[in-house]
DNA sequence: AACTCGGGGGT
DNA sequence: ACCCCAGAGTT
């Protein structure tokens, strides 16, 4: 397929490059595979930067494969907060907890029995299985597909998974014998470092003497990726609910379902406009919000005044949202009787929230209160 | 093959 | 305003 000394050179020279050049990473410091898969999950789709101070959080939490398996699920949740893909740390406790109940609490070295762990995929396995094991198998993520289109010139788009499959092939006879684990983290450390997306850097790269795309002028032209769908609009109006009396000083906050999109984590309550662009009069705005909250959430609330807009983007949605503060009706009881109910409600005073997780963009709209209420 | 699933940083 | 990122699961 490629010459022998195509593919000899990158291997040798890559590994000799990784080997002075590599970064003082902390999930590099040990090759405990339970440490090297907490910080392959996380770096699924997440950059080196945001991950670290996660990863010293979460190992320090839950240092061994038995304090992740008997712990609270919502102590997962709450340790991911803000990392964004919530599964990941659901599936992970999950593939734990077999991992501890299966295997004794050893990581799976076979193949076969590694992939079958919830949210271990193609790439996972093969990290954790070369790095931790020094196993001789591919790991085949983003950067990888980056380096290897360009140094062998592939045109073939990316994100067909037939053509992750003919580059975990080729990933994995570029492997020398006893080299895995360095090998695939010295790809991946080059396709961050040096053979970025745009602007490689290729006077510094230790391959570039052979570098098909280079030789070509094709650098900056690829991987060959096919554009993503942008997302989907939608609006969103938020209730920012203050409790009164026994509530006096607290925020009604409630938990999403436990499947789909941010499943189980915690929220303020707010709900999807029916129209795709707000009213001019906010008024408007507010009197429709009364009605759709006490439709889906069978619960009456007084709207009083804008609060903010914010917008929160996901890869498939991006919610437009108009936040106003409000009380609750029926004299601030939440009605509790046989009516059905989507979401699980409850009064949180500032000083607990902390115990809750929530995604970002609440959070944010949340310190936004407490700054403007009592800055 | 297409869609679902967060959030942030680089340019 | 895009682009991308140490992807996996579901349909």
């Amino acid at each position: 397929m490629y010459s022998e000394e195509q593919m000899s050179y990158f291997s040798s020279n890559l590994l000799d490059w990784y080997r002075t050049h590599k970064r003082d990473l902390p999930w590099r410091r040990s090759k405990n595979p339970y440490y090297i898969w907490i910080s392959e999950v996380m770096l699924q789709q997440t950059r080196v930067d945001t991950v670290i101070p996660y990863f010293h959080r979460f190992v320090e939490q839950f240092p061994t494969v038995e304090a992740l398996a008997l712990a609270p699920e919502e102590d997962v949740l709450k340790a991911w907060e803000g990392l964004g893909y919530y599964s990941r740390a659901r599936n992970l406790q999950s593939a734990v907890r077999e991992v501890h109940e299966r295997y004794g609490g050893v990581v799976p070295q076979e193949k076969a029995e590694i992939s079958s762990l919830k949210g271990v995929g193609p790439y996972t396995s093969g990290a954790i299985l070369s790095i931790a094991y020094n196993k001789p198998e591919p790991a085949v993520d983003g950067n990888v597909m980056r380096v290897l289109s360009r140094y062998f010139l592939i045109e073939e788009d990316i994100m067909k998974p037939a053509t992750r499959v003919r580059m975990e092939k080729l990933a994995k006879q570029l492997i020398m014998e006893g080299t895995a684990s360095e090998f695939n983290q010295a790809l991946m450390e080059l396709g961050a470092m040096v053979c970025t997306p745009r602007s490689p850097h290729c006077l510094t790269c230790p391959v570039m003497a052979h570098c098909s795309a280079r030789e070509a002028g094709m650098e900056e032209s690829l991987p060959i990726k096919k554009k993503a769908k942008p997302p989907r609009p939608e609006l969103r109006a938020v209730a920012l609910i203050e409790g009164t009396g026994e509530h006096e000083g607290k925020w009604l906050i409630r938990q999403r379902p436990q499947e789909g999109l941010l499943a189980k984590m915690w929220e303020l309550p707010h709900v999807e406009w029916p129209s795709s662009e707000w009213p001019e009069d906010p008024v408007e705005t507010m009197n429709s919000l009364r009605g759709l909250i006490a439709e889906q959430e069978q619960m009456t609330i007084s709207p009083a005044a804008w609060f903010m807009d914010t917008e929160h983007v996901f890869s498939h949605i991006v919610w437009n949202m108009k936040v106003f503060r409000a009380r609750l009706g029926d004299g601030g009881r939440l009605r509790d009787g046989g009516d059905w109910v989507p979401f699980h409600y409850r009064w949180v005073g500032s000083d607990e929230l902390s115990q809750y997780a929530f995604p970002n963009v609440f959070i944010r709209i949340m310190k936004a209160w407490q700054e403007r209420s009592h800055g």
